[in-house]
DNA sequence: CTAGTATATGAATATATGTTCATATATTCA
DNA sequence: TGAATATATGAACATATATTCATATACTAG
């Protein structure tokens, strides 16, 4: 069956069938486009690398980041619905901190790629 | 010191001065956030998802994901930006697979973490 | 209760993003 | 060479996003 599914000549060998296998349902792709979405913001990325070593308020967190309290607070939240921090309250402050492992490996594989595309640009053929 | 550097009392705790220490810099965050960014769409996920058997020409990524040529074509390109995907041409079809392992690896993790919060959802107290 | 501190959030605005459409480029075949 | 196929890309448009500002909520101290 050649049959056209988007207006382009769909060629559905083999390799289609095995690809439409590995392919994740509509439901994942968003949930983990979602996760990494929140993660693709350089504000967020800097915020969850100030959580590295251990919780921080809010406000420390403004001071780490250099930006304002809101703007932290906004970018708080959206990291917490994706369940990437989690808070406790403290008094009048809240810490926060990274929800589980899978963030710190997240970042530590994602900085292993950056850093070999890093080796590319600079020395040609490094990191095989 | 206890100086004000966003408008809010900085506490510049012990907790402060190790965030600062773990926090990326400007460029890394940067970075690392371009690479999430351009995971961080459901389109983008089903593409790497249906490479994950095998490199595919864009006709077969168009079919796998039903979506047209050119949008499909977009989102190679940005992919291929980041070095996720990497291209090579046989005859008039160009084929896309993924660049490293890194991305498997980066999916896989993010599909765990996704996992979790779906145990978390559904049974309340599962994945401890 | 009131004043003060810490955090959260809605509205607004400027900017970024994803898809479509039209078209350009590259390759093959006759 | 010219027609056909495969892929790439610029412009345009609708939608999403990050920050700011103003203000609301939650807690503490008195």
């Amino acid at each position: 069956m050649s049959e056209d599914l988007c207006g382009v000549n769909v060629v559905h060998s083999d390799r289609v069938i095995r690809a439409s296998t590995a392919l994740v349902s509509n439901e994942i792709a968003r949930r983990l486009a979602e996760t990494f979405k929140v993660l693709g913001d350089p504000t967020r990325i800097k915020i969850i690398s100030a959580l590295y070593e251990g919780e921080l308020c809010v406000c420390d967190i403004s001071a780490v980041v250099s930006l304002s309290q809101s703007a932290v607070s906004h970018q708080l939240g959206a990291l917490r619905r994706e369940r990437l921090v989690r808070r406790r309250r403290d008094g009048q402050k809240i810490f926060y901190s990274l929800d589980d492992e899978h963030i710190k490996r997240l970042l530590s594989e994602c900085l292993d790629h950056v850093a070999e595309e890093e080796s590319l640009v600079e020395s040609g053929t490094a990191a095989g």
